[in-house]
DNA sequence: TTGTATGCGTTATCAG
DNA sequence: CTGATAACGCATACAA
């Protein structure tokens, strides 16, 4: 690869000529830059970025840390990440931490090391306090670490009420809600607080069941509505905490010939491409993905030119009614 | 952050000893060593990569092309190879081309510049020569871009005969294959070369329906659907290039009170999750996502290391029956 | 308008 | 066993 130097001797200047037609920088005269210009295509010059970063003290490379991009929420929020970060002129580095502890340090630690110049966190599996001492623009998906590092969510809390009460709305008597780890610590789980005010408010029976697969493992949700199903024979109305686990309850009541909606009602969460794929389409609450995806760019972007953020960014969701309520 | 400096002042040595233990290179009294390693615990000292890559001339970033993260098989695929790049300690830098001719060539420059030790290209919408002269490891997916340049694919005429086959097999009189752009120049193109072929030898009356929607919208797949079986009222069979379309053509038939599989019988591509996730639950090629993804890391990682590489790699496809055969 | 010298954080080549 | 010093590719303060 052609460096700054390649190019100054053959357009003979110096090095500093080129750096300077290179960042249009100071004056210089339209002839030299012309020199410089035919120089910098005969070889095919690019510019280094690596000795451009390091002289700038700045990569413009944003790490995203997040459970697994093999998700539909997942994917749907790191296109979109992406986007806006390539807007703003920012590259993303893609870490897929499992949920695994050791691996989202060890990808902390590694973005560091790459001077990243801002992490998005999405994984949340470590203590408040690894975070904190980070001392890097950090934006967090879904948890709120400290009164200091801004957090982007959708409104969880709402959604679980809309979704419980429309459950009721529409009839049934008691209802489950299907969940992830309430263990680690994510604003989803107000989901499930919203699930049991509602449904106690409403006096409607109610269970939640939380599947500790620590690994988002799709095809293992089949096992779980199976034995909520052992379980609670009588459940007429079930909220699940994704669009691929509310798709599994369908194919499960399909196999066990439960009639949807008339025998059973199913609401998801996310909106994501498969709710209006499946049969019956699902009803579901929609986050604004791409709306969150921009503002955690936005504020990514803001912290790293030292420009004031709000701590709390919470974005609205709506329900939207297809066919499985 | 700390440098090199620091450490080697707080612990009373010059660089070029930290840089030595850092490193495990020739002799050190262990009594430095431990010194070093104190100043290093206490100034919570991380090596900076990008002056390290910028002397070893050795970033360990692969730069990954495709069109979007955003569906099922590349954010599997993306997924992997993540793993497997992290695995042999390298890390993604990830771009959504979204099948644009300008994006992809920006997502290439801005490789180089970033002096990515490799790139992987999943996104073809350029000319064999933009990609020949990249003069860089470079592992393609689904495209044989020239003799030198690997490529990793899966057995798509293989794929395209056992879906025709299986779908004749079953007793469909007229079946439609279902596929994106044929003008970009994929390996997945072979499908439809097996389509043709087999029905033709079969004596079977068949059509390709093919969409020019550049940037996979998976909403706008029923349209297709919708407009096929207004063309061609009689089809009892489809062939859907993914799972996804697949999917969107069960919708469409659930809503048409076709029934499947006894009047109109649908196979898929990919078996990814939402295969199982649908109901009826999907017949699909399956392709080897994981595998494919190990393999085209390990491509790149020989080719950055100048081990020799064949460039032919295609890995076998397999049938999943399911319920909509 | 252009050039010289210095530094970014690290490794590597010499000496000692 | 350890230390100067040059070098990686580039940007910039200071001169000229």
């Amino acid at each position: 690869m052609a460096t700054i130097k390649d190019i100054a001797e053959r357009a003979g200047v110096t090095v500093t000529t080129v750096s300077r037609v290179l960042n249009n920088r100071g004056y210089i005269s339209e002839a030299t830059r012309e020199k410089v210009y035919q120089a910098m295509k005969e070889l095919d010059y690019q510019p280094n970025e690596i000795a451009r970063s390091l002289v700038r003290g700045k990569t413009n490379i944003l790490g995203l840390i997040l459970p697994t991009v093999d998700h539909p929420f997942f994917s749907k929020l790191t296109f979109f990440i992406e986007y806006y970060a390539y807007a703003h002129g920012y590259k993303i580095m893609l870490c897929n931490s499992q949920l695994d502890q050791k691996k989202e340090k060890e990808y902390i630690e590694m973005l560091r090391g790459n001077q990243v110049n801002g992490i998005i966190m999405a994984s949340h599996t470590l203590e408040v306090d690894e975070y904190i001492n980070l001392n890097l623009p950090l934006v967090t998906f879904d948890r709120q670490i400290s009164e200091n590092i801004p957090f982007v969510s959708s409104d969880n809390y709402l959604g679980g009420t809309l979704a419980t009460n429309f459950l009721i709305d529409k009839g049934c008597k008691k209802i489950a809600y299907i969940c992830g780890n309430l263990n680690l610590n994510l604003l989803a789980n107000r989901r499930n607080d919203a699930f049991i005010a509602t449904a106690h408010a409403r006096k409607v029976k109610h269970v939640t069941v939380e599947t500790n697969i620590n690994v988002l493992d799709v095809g293992q949700y089949d096992r779980l509505v199976l034995e909520l199903f052992r379980k609670h024979p009588d459940i007429d109305g079930i909220f699940a905490g994704s669009d691929v686990v509310a798709a599994s309850a369908i194919k499960v009541c399909h196999q066990q010939q439960r009639e949807i909606p008339e025998e059973i009602k199913i609401i998801g969460y996310d909106d994501s491409d498969i709710a209006s794929l499946v049969t019956p389409q699902l009803t579901t609450i929609r986050q604004p993905i791409e709306e969150m995806s921009e503002l955690i760019v936005n504020l990514i972007h803001k912290q790293i030119n030292k420009e004031e953020v709000s701590t709390e960014n919470i974005l609205p969701v709506t329900l939207v009614e297809r066919e499985t309520t």
